[in-house]
DNA sequence: TACATATATGTGATTTTGTGCATATGTTAA
DNA sequence: TTAACATATGCACAAAATCACATATATGTA
């Protein structure tokens, strides 16, 4: 029972769930300080909601270079899977300006360092 | 968004998940003293855990008499019932002794006159 | 009426959680 | 090596959640 109460408890957090949502919506993994841009919060507090999530076996990691990129954990049970399409039926409505963001921010993936002085 | 978290909030506590589970898997509704002898908990914690099931709209209650009976609230969007289908999925081995009660303890309700003195 | 049963709630103590700040670790490039 | 970037973490504190105790409210019954 312990797990499906970390899973409930990593989810019942704004900043947690909306991470989730958007790894579930572009089906892309996602590196810290892109999470950082997307939701404007502290990477200090971005790294310590992905950690509970990770504990939560929510999401996995891969590390790359300096990068640290997070990505869906492949579900095994059929009550993450559950979970996972709840996730996705929160519509795009609660999340227009976080999912402009994000998308604009993984377009920058390929040509950064000719777009860093585009600013905001 | 708040909605979607004050659900993930309301399942992530060991009481009120097991409440929510026997309510979708006896598919009856029940009263607070029913819950109380099947999860041996104290009835102030249990009316207090049933406020906050009822405020995330996961249940709601009826009043019989001097009992109030909770039963699942019957779910409009996708979300609630993607997250009942996941609490279902929730195998039965988790909750053993629970069931084993609450079977017994529903099957007193015609003659809980004639079986009281039969004890645990 | 008085009493027993069923449920809910106010209050205070304890625990857990989220956050800000500083800083540590690890990687890449100059 | 030094500097810059990316990520993680120790610590202190504030807010929130949980719980135990006492008590209030509401209903049914003798």
């Amino acid at each position: 029972m312990d797990n499906y109460i970390k899973i409930f408890k990593a989810l019942s957090d704004m900043t947690r769930l909306k991470i989730m949502w958007l790894l579930i919506n572009i089906d892309e993994k996602i590196c810290v300080s892109e999470i950082v841009d997307v939701l404007e919060e502290y990477q200090y507090n971005v790294s310590r909601h992905l950690r509970i999530l990770k504990d939560a076996q929510l999401i996995d990691e891969v590390k790359e270079g300096k990068w640290v990129f997070y990505y869906l954990s492949p579900m095994k049970e059929e009550f993450g899977d559950l979970i996972q399409k709840a996730i996705c039926s929160i519509p795009d409505t609660e999340m227009t300006t976080e999912m402009m963001k994000c998308k604009r921010r993984l377009t920058m993936r390929e040509n950064d360092i000719d777009t860093k002085e585009e600013g905001s």
